[in-house]
RNA sequence: GGGAUCUUAGCUCAGCUGGGAGAGCAUCUGCCUUACAAGCAGAGGGUCACAGGUUCGAGCCCUGUAGGUCCCACCA
């Protein structure tokens, strides 16, 4: 029995109902099985501090219809959820919680922060996981990974240790970006750079030996003179030729340092000199390697003044700015200070300015490492779409630089080497190392994790189980795509690329779809600061999961950004009310369900259903292809504009006045081909808007379980009805000119419209069921009445030029003709253009000889029918003239 | 400084290997009609940023200019 929908869908009744059966009904679940062949992605994890945001939205919106597509089309399809620890986001965060209870970390120590740190990912971690379930995520729950389970934290540890008996990972000091705030290194990318106001600060150096003389340099963080090893100049600078190898005064100090050259200098910017300060500037730092100056640093962890300071010591370091500056005012050697605006280094988590600093840090090498990588991509063997997003990437590969991944943070993966307190022996071990093998003293663990990277790296391999050699690790690897944001590529996608060639000797995935940000109505990044972020939740709440879903899908192009508009949603959820009130519609005509798409094809359809069906079947393959190919937005496009437009707006109207007579044989069959379309519809759909086509489909074909796990619908040349098409089309143009012809006509309004269309041809008949004109459609918009006789054929009854229609319509009352003549003479100008055209088209020696077959063909069948048409223009013209 | 990318209707954007300028929203006109007013039938609106070039033919390819966005590096 088929159930009486309302009047409007509505999904709120709807959506956690279907979501709760397909989890009780295990559909999401995959599993090993040899006989079917495996698709599958792996999400990218959602950080545990994160709540559902519109990124989230679009990212697994799209993994999600690729999955219930290949589901449906027999793959067994495994989504694989999980998410991730976030080292330092989450630190900060639980921090600043314990903050608020008057914790603090430090006091409390390492182990009990920990514990803290578990509850809280118990609490919140899943948060967002729950929040997918409410976009129709049809991900595989039992499956679901965190960054830090035992089996992820068991790769990460067996990576640490292969790349470091490779020699791969090595230990080094470098200027890292510290953040005195979190108190760990930062990578460059979590580096973000802010236009900051600030001071040129010229100061004179005095020359040692030479009275009175000095060297002026300008410098923005005075501060770091401190650490001074030496003064340099451009060598080729002929103002500075003869200071070379003379040594100068540090002030506020009692060192003396050397002026060295060196070719990093700009002569032209500033005074031509530079301080080097090698423990406080990545520059600094790489021209005192070359002249084998010390590195001095001055700061401790927290950016205050260290005991190198002398009088300074203590001091913050931008207290220690302010009072350095004034003694060097006192001094007399202050020159002068400029305003000078500069990019500053500030951290990507708290928006702190971080501080250059000396450090030994952990690195992988990357330079042998990433060869495959980027092999893998040049040869295709990994596919980027968008494909222009490869050079973005290879911008990166192609100035690759070693990897630091220790992170001075408690939360995370931890580095598996020991130190002796006793001889300083180092041993990198998979288990824990308490005594000395060297001199037996004890050992103690290397406090720092890793970077939060380092695990993710290995996500795609290390959810399916690896180091072990699961059979799920068999089947499923590698992974068929990979969906996430252009924003990460060098932060995360190309690490996977490499950890997967190098631990798994294989890609990680086949293609990475690329999506851009979602912004707001204004362009602008959704952000917490500008609060101008909107809700996924809260869209669902108003117009439900499925019209959220193909608002993030449609209007864009892969790797563009979007905005989001409300507006955009509120026409998504118009196209699902439209949908729903087609099938109110076909339901209403066959109550009782009698009729069943599955039921044979009806031998009596009429050329329209057959038009329909033919439709259908082009439909069906271009959509599937177009899914195929990842190009999700014009799939569904295209499946928008058949439903809307030639199955509701065409074909239902024609079929109205078979089904409200029950005398019409042909009623069945325009059930049946009603029914047929729609759940052919329904289940190209279902990836896009899974809630409402279950709901519809379930109702529809009640003796069906779920559309979820129905076959995706094939095109079939059964279906192929290419002559009856055509002859529909004909006469969907003919009722577009009645149309035209009716909104000229100036006479009393009325009601209803009474065309008839008379034709020899037994195809027009058979749509037009001899004479049964779209009544309907045409009477709509109809405030004239336009009497056609179809049997009096009256002298000033005059015909559109439609071949083979005929449509009689007692034109000299209804036209104007001055109107007509200006309309056809368009016509005409129009016709004679696109003869044009295709003659010089088909003229051309090299065309002929260089285009397709095919497209000659086309070319010249189009010359036929302009040539027929322009001919029959002309003739109604001249009758008209005369 | 290096690189990428964009500029198409009032707004937001599609436009696949070069071959008749598109959609949604907005605007205007007419319609409550036995699925849907969250709807139906229509209409208007574009020098495809600018200037050259290649081609029988350019929104698409090449060069240059202007403007926007992003990424990388970063000047003491």
């Amino acid at each position: 029995m088929s159930k009486e929908l309302e009047k409007t869908y509505n999904p709120a009744d709807i959506e956690d109902r279907l979501y709760k059966k397909w989890l009780d009904k295990k559909y999401f679940h995959a599993k090993v099985d040899k006989s079917k062949k495996p698709f599958t992605i792996i999400m990218p994890p959602p950080n545990i501090t994160g709540k559902l945001h519109m990124g989230h939205a679009l990212d697994n919106t799209m993994q999600d219809i690729l999955i219930r597509f290949k589901r449906m089309q027999g793959y067994e399809a495994l989504w694989v959820p999980g998410t991730d620890h976030a080292s330092i986001s989450t630190e900060v965060k639980v921090t600043n919680a314990l903050k608020d209870k008057g914790i603090d970390k430090h006091e409390i120590g390492r182990e009990e922060f920990l514990k803290h740190v578990w509850d809280w990912k118990r609490e919140y971690g899943g948060t967002i996981t729950s929040q997918l379930k409410k976009i129709g995520s049809s991900c595989d729950w039992d499956r679901e990974r965190f960054t830090m389970d035992e089996g992820c934290s068991n790769a990460v540890q067996t990576v640490f240790i292969n790349l470091y008996k490779k020699g791969l990972i090595y230990k080094g000091s470098r200027i890292v970006n510290w953040c005195p705030v979190c108190k760990t290194s930062i990578s460059d990318a979590e580096v973000e750079h802010e236009e900051q106001a600030g001071h040129f600060w010229h100061i004179k150096y005095p020359i040692v030996g030479e009275e009175g003389k000095f060297v002026q340099i300008a410098t923005t963080r005075p501060e770091t003179l401190l650490g001074d090893s030496a003064l340099a100049v451009n060598p080729t600078d002929e103002r500075y030729k003869d200071l070379v190898g003379k040594q100068v005064v540090l002030p506020l100090t009692d060192r003396t340092i050397p002026v060295i050259a060196d070719e990093y200098v700009d002569k032209e910017f500033g005074t031509g000199v530079v301080k080097i300060t090698p423990a406080h500037d990545p520059n600094d730092f790489n021209v005192g390697k070359r002249h084998d100056l010390p590195e001095i640093n001055i700061l401790n962890d927290d950016a205050t003044i260290n005991n190198l300071g002398g009088k300074y010591a203590g001091m913050d370091r931008y207290e220690a700015r302010k009072a350095m500056v004034k003694d060097l005012d006192d001094l007399g050697l202050l020159v002068k200070v400029e305003d000078h605006s500069h990019n500053v280094g500030t951290h990507d988590r708290c928006h702190t300015t971080v501080e250059p600093m000396i450090k030994q840090q952990w690195f992988v090498k990357m330079d042998e490492l990433i060869k495959p990588a980027v092999e893998g991509v040049k040869n295709k063997d990994i596919e980027l779409i968008p494909a222009s997003l490869s050079k973005t990437y290879f911008n990166w590969t192609d100035n690759i630089r070693d990897w630091c991944i220790s992170r001075q943070l408690w939360w995370g993966h931890r580095i598996p080497a020991y130190y002796c307190d006793e001889c300083g022996e180092m041993l990198v071990s998979e288990t824990e190392v308490c005594t000395c093998p060297k001199c037996g003293g004890h050992m103690t663990q290397d406090p720092d994790t890793l970077d939060t990277w380092f695990s993710s790296a290995l996500w795609p391999f290390s959810t399916l189980g690896w180091p072990e050699n699961t059979e799920e690790l068999d089947y499923f690897y590698p992974t068929n795509v990979l969906v996430t944001g252009y924003d990460i590529i060098f932060f995360w996608v190309i690490r996977m690329i490499f950890s997967g060639y190098e631990h798994m000797g294989k890609k990680p995935f086949d293609k990475v779809l690329f999506h851009g940000l979602v912004r707001d109505s204004q362009g602008r990044k959704m952000s917490k600061s500008l609060g101008n972020g909107i809700d996924p939740l809260e869209v669902i709440d108003k117009y439900g999961a499925d019209a959220l879903r193909y608002t993030l899908i449609t209007g864009n192009a892969p790797g563009n950004d979007m905005r989001f508009y409300w507006e955009r949603v509120e026409a998504s959820r118009n196209f699902a009310n439209k949908v729903w009130n087609a099938s109110r519609f076909i339901m209403m005509n066959d109550p009782d369900n009698k009729i069943k798409a599955t039921d044979a094809k009806p031998a009596n359809l009429t050329d329209a259903d057959k038009w329909i069906l033919s439709k259908l079947n082009k439909l069906t393959s271009e959509v599937t292809e177009n899914m195929e190919k990842y190009e999700l937005g014009i799939a569904v496009q295209k499946l928008n504009d058949f439903i809307w437009e030639e199955f509701c707006d065409w074909y239902i109207e024609m079929v109205k006045p078979r089904l409200y007579n029950d005398a019409d044989d042909t009623k069945t069959a325009a059930i049946w081909t009603l029914k047929t379309v729609l759940i052919a519809c329904l289940k190209l759909l279902h990836p896009y808007m899974p809630f409402i086509t279950e709901e519809i489909f379930c109702n529809i074909q009640d003796d069906e379980e779920s559309i979820m796990i129905s076959t995706w619908p094939l095109a079939s040349a059964e279906n192929d009805y290419s002559a009856e098409e055509e002859a529909v089309e004909i006469i969907k143009q003919a009722v577009r000119n009645i149309r035209n012809l009716r909104s000229e006509m100036n006479v009393a309004p009325s009601r209803k419209a009474k065309v008839y269309v008379v034709s020899e041809d037994s195809k027009i008949q058979n749509i037009f069921k001899n004479g049964q004109v779209f009544f309907a459609t045409l009477s709509y918009a109809s405030e004239v009445v336009i009497q056609a006789d179809k049997t009096g054929i009256e002298d000033d009854a005059v015909s559109t030029v439609i071949p083979g229609v005929v449509i009689y319509i007692p034109f000299a009352e209804l036209v104007d003709i001055d109107k007509e003549i200006e309309r056809l003479s368009k016509e005409e100008a129009r016709l004679q253009g696109e003869i044009k055209r295709c003659e010089g088209m088909l003229g051309n020696e090299r065309f002929i000889s260089k285009a397709p077959a095919a497209k000659v063909e086309e070319e010249k069948a189009k010359l036929a029918n302009y040539k027929q048409m322009l001919e029959q223009v002309e003739e109604r013209l001249s009758s008209l003239k005369g």
